[in-house]
DNA sequence: ATCCAGGGAACCC
DNA sequence: GGGTTCCATGGA
């Protein structure tokens, strides 16, 4: 366990990008990851922290030296984020979470995530370090397409658009007609897993990108939001300034963003070019 | 009241 | 097919 002063001083991890469920706050100051370990993967904690923390990945090689020499000004700022980890987070967690995540703010998206989970999910009996404050599983697939409702409803901000499409994607999912650890098999194609998880309702380009990026593993997927398509014109002049994602132009953006990135990595450097775009051009906070 | 927040799908030439 | 318009919701 971890707690926030420690991951901001840089002492081992000097930023994590807290996505909903990839981090379970205990409360403002600490978080703990320990009870996922052993209630999910069933796998020793050192290991799960190797592989959840992406700690295989290192920072320095997700530039190459082009790159520094042509971006001089953003590899200083680079530097400041030596610490940022993309977590490899378990694909139906990652699926339902960035169904969560459309044209709506982190807070209202960790807002639901923590509903689902305190309304779905099982509690947790870990050792929390002296915390007592309860946690709770992510639900899976069964619980989420057996849910209530006017229930789900209710965890997905009141757009019941979004709680049916959550429902049918876990209906799916629970009954192995969408098989997400199938599809994440490193040799499965990007375009594949896109246009898999494309097929469901609720899931365009970016979310699929997203699912692959942070839930599959897939550190060359290269999602494109809002926040990356500003980066990409006011830092790279990739794509005009007019914004509006068309299908096509996604896929365009993206491969020109892969080109500049480099293929194995791109969607890892790019999340931390998210991550500075955000905190030092937009001033937002990391947590 | 108006606009924004880590988009998606319906709709129309 | 490819681009524009509408959609949904809560918070600042």
């Amino acid at each position: 366990m971890w707690n926030k002063s420690d991951v901001i001083s840089g002492l081992y991890l000097s930023v994590i990008d807290s996505h909903p469920v990839a981090i379970r706050q205990i409360n403002s100051a600490s978080f703990s990851i320990e009870t996922d370990a052993e209630y999910f993967h069933r796998i020793p904690v050192e290991q799960f922290f190797e592989r959840y923390f992406s700690l295989d990945i290192a920072n320095q090689t997700l530039f190459d030296d082009e790159f520094h020499s042509r971006f001089p000004h953003l590899t200083k700022r680079l530097l400041q984020l030596e610490g940022l980890r993309v977590l490899r987070q378990d694909p139906y967690e990652a699926l339902v979470t960035f169904m969560c995540a459309q044209g709506i703010g982190m807070a209202m998206i960790r807002r639901q995530v923590a509903m689902l989970c305190r309304c779905f999910g099982k509690e947790l009996h870990g050792n929390l370090s002296g915390t007592d404050t309860p946690l709770f599983s992510f639900p899976d697939p069964q619980e989420l397409a057996d849910a209530d409702p006017e229930m789900l409803r209710s965890c997905c901000n009141n757009n019941s658009i979004r709680a049916n499409n959550i429902r049918e994607a876990s209906r799916l999912a629970a009954i192995g007609a969408l098989d997400l650890h199938a599809l994440s098999e490193p040799s499965v194609p990007l375009s594949e897993i896109q246009r898999e998880l494309t097929s469901l309702r609720g899931i365009g380009y970016k979310i699929a990108d997203c699912i692959a990026l942070f839930g599959m593993g897939r550190f060359d997927a290269f999602p494109i939001d809002t926040h990356v398509e500003q980066f990409l014109s006011a830092w790279f002049s990739i794509g005009s300034s007019r914004s509006g994602l068309s299908q096509k132009r996604y896929l365009h953006l993206q491969r020109e963003a892969v080109e500049l990135l480099g293929a194995s990595l791109a969607g890892y450097a790019g999340h931390h070019l998210f991550h500075c775009w955000r905190t030092t051009e937009r001033n937002m906070k990391a947590f």
